[in-house]
DNA sequence: CAATTAAATGTGCTCGAACACACGTAATTT
DNA sequence: AAATTACGTGTGTTCGAGCACATTTAATTG
């Protein structure tokens, strides 16, 4: 086998030497055939008789031949659409750093032929998802990279973009994966083990509450994922030392959202941390700040108000689900699947970042 | 200004239609001269004449034109040789993760004429630095990528290849930035102030230990700036709470190490939690094994004993110093520059992540 | 004013992969 | 046996930038 690359040793240091690279007309000359030869057999065109193929795929089987994705990339000369649904940024800061990561996806790829296009929908209407998402389609792009907010109907848009041909990934809720192979996330369960432990850490013993704002409880598995995680910590550690409590609160009647959460601490005087499942920490540090607390608060997400009170020691630690990233991520490996043929992982775990006082600034780039 | 961009709208969303990307043969067209003449305009080749050469820049006002690098790569066709010097991770395990980043930089630019080799050495030794740094330098690469271990000795390295146009990045330590205008690292100040940060949320107040082992502190100036951090978040504090010692320790000599460190317990009896400020905090947890104690610790790096006592509660909290994505970043810049003509930052600072039992698989990719 | 030199400009080839097309040879048909 | 088809095979062009070389035009000289 006529390896490619080989050691060699240079004053006592060993290290790995690149060969030459094989290009179809070496391997055309290396089997005494022609270059077109050599590309019907890579493409599996056919009309090749199996005297050829046998030459070929004999040099190719001698060599590691890999095509040179520069030259096809500027042969193809193929302008690649991609499009990015997401909730609009304008009614919830969380999704505010997306467009970053499309630009600077769209930059490093740019002279690739790669065009990125945003859509944003209305997260509190399912209508304007499906709306959106049923226009983009229409764009014909060649991928989707999506939030699947709302199950059903981004299923419903996933089976359409099928047989339209067009790719899907999903990033920051999980969709089925018999609906999407490429799921850009975190791990909910395991994220709320780590805002347990941080709880555990700062308390020691205590009543804590688990807070959920806003979201429809039973149909959001996010939010039960991360509170299963939050509980199974505790359970594990076999002690009596605490006390969980859950509630669901609602802040878009926001009149009554205060004086809920004030008597669910009426409720519970003994509570000294709050678990807050979604990105609205703020929110109750607000509403605490009607009465003097030493309640400690770990919640998600690096938004303006929430890295505020962080800063002022109001908000203990953040969970950082990395929505930036999410959307780097997903754009950057569909990008390279087009252009290089690459693999998309069907699950790219990121990273649960825990953010205090401390670190922010290094998160907010 | 024929612009290469503008927004359309559909169906009430806006966004932004990419408009032809303009070639050389397009600005020879519109300006009414060859492409010849306009590679001389771009390049400053000279022989050109005033007329010509208004014409052209004319051209090149009114659109924005950005070679196309893929074309540019395919005609050099030249493979550019980076080099990554650090030490031998058989030695010290921190700098396992690293070749699997080189792995990676090198799999992702292969096709693009990057070659990259490894060359380690003993980190004990300054003169095994020298000596291994001037072997790389007579390789003649086209960039070194390394940890200046030793500030003097590669300052040295620094201007010879100053002198041979090799281009230079260091990361993991800092060095004057006289001597090189690229460094991958992180912030170590204020990684003390998150230890600070975390060993104050743990604790509420006590008498904390730092503990520096076998570096020559007077030289390492990584671990002052940690120590430096780590006291000033206890200043800023602004409390008697807390009580904050210093204590050097030598590893190598291992038989006085447990003795030093418990002497130094009994001589502080309150000490109820240590700051480890390199990554060796599991030889502080083995020798803490010898009696009882419920002493909190904090420490760096994710290495295989480290991660073994964080799981097992030994360890409250690890700080990532991310030596992988040091590489990796490290010679994805290098790459790219050579490649794509991007510019580098003169420095990248990485985030201070904080890892917990609970979210230390994240890290361990 | 023709001859020479200098300056300006255009043409054409290269890189590697993809693909259209043309050419060849053998098998089949009329 | 000539004509038609089928099937292999090789050639040549394209993509965009870079650069060598050829060509044209202008300036200078004898």
């Amino acid at each position: 086998m006529l390896s490619s690359t080989f050691l060699i040793s240079y004053n006592k240091v060993f290290y790995i030497c690149k060969m030459k690279k094989y290009t179809i007309k070496d391997i055309a000359q290396l089997a005494g055939v022609s270059k077109g030869t050599v590309d019907r057999v890579l493409h599996k065109r056919g009309k090749v008789s199996e005297i050829a193929l046998e030459k070929v795929t004999k040099i190719l089987n001698e060599i590691e031949y890999k095509p040179n994705p520069i030259a096809k990339n500027l042969k193809i000369n193929k302008i690649y659409k991609l499009a990015v649904i997401l909730p609009d940024a304008q009614k919830d800061s969380y999704w505010e750093p997306c467009s970053g990561a499309i630009k600077e996806v769209e930059n490093e790829f740019q002279h690739f032929g790669i065009e990125i296009n945003k859509f944003v929908f209305d997260a509190s209407e399912t209508s304007s998802f499906l709306e959106t998402s049923l226009n983009v389609i229409t764009t014909k792009p060649d991928a989707i990279l999506m939030v699947p907010l709302f199950q059903k109907e981004a299923k419903e848009i996933v089976t359409k973009c099928n047989i339209n041909n067009i790719k899907v990934s999903v990033f920051n809720n999980y969709i089925d994966s018999n609906y999407s192979n490429n799921f850009i996330g975190q791990d909910l369960y395991q994220s709320g083990r780590v805002a347990a432990k941080l709880m555990d850490m700062v308390l020691k013993k205590g009543t804590i509450g688990i807070v959920h704002i806003d979201e429809d409880y039973q149909n959001a598995t996010h939010l039960q994922e991360k509170e299963k995680g939050f509980r199974s910590y505790f359970n594990s550690l076999n002690t009596l030392d605490y006390d969980i409590t859950t509630i669901h609160l609602n802040y878009k009647k926001s009149e009554s959202f205060n004086n809920s959460l004030l008597s669910f601490l009426d409720k519970n005087p003994n509570i000294n941390g709050i678990f807050v499942t979604i990105s609205k920490s703020y929110v109750v540090v607000e509403a605490l700040k009607e009465r003097a607390s030493d309640i400690a608060i770990v919640g998600y997400d690096l938004v303006k108000k929430n890295i505020d009170y962080l800063k002022q020691g109001e908000i203990d630690f953040l969970i950082h689900q990395k929505p930036k990233q999410q959307v780097y991520m997903g754009l950057s490996y569909l990008a390279e699947y087009f252009l290089f043929d690459k693999e998309i992982p069907s699950q790219l775990l990121l990273p649960l970042d825990i953010v205090t006082s401390e670190n922010v600034d290094g998160y907010l780039m």
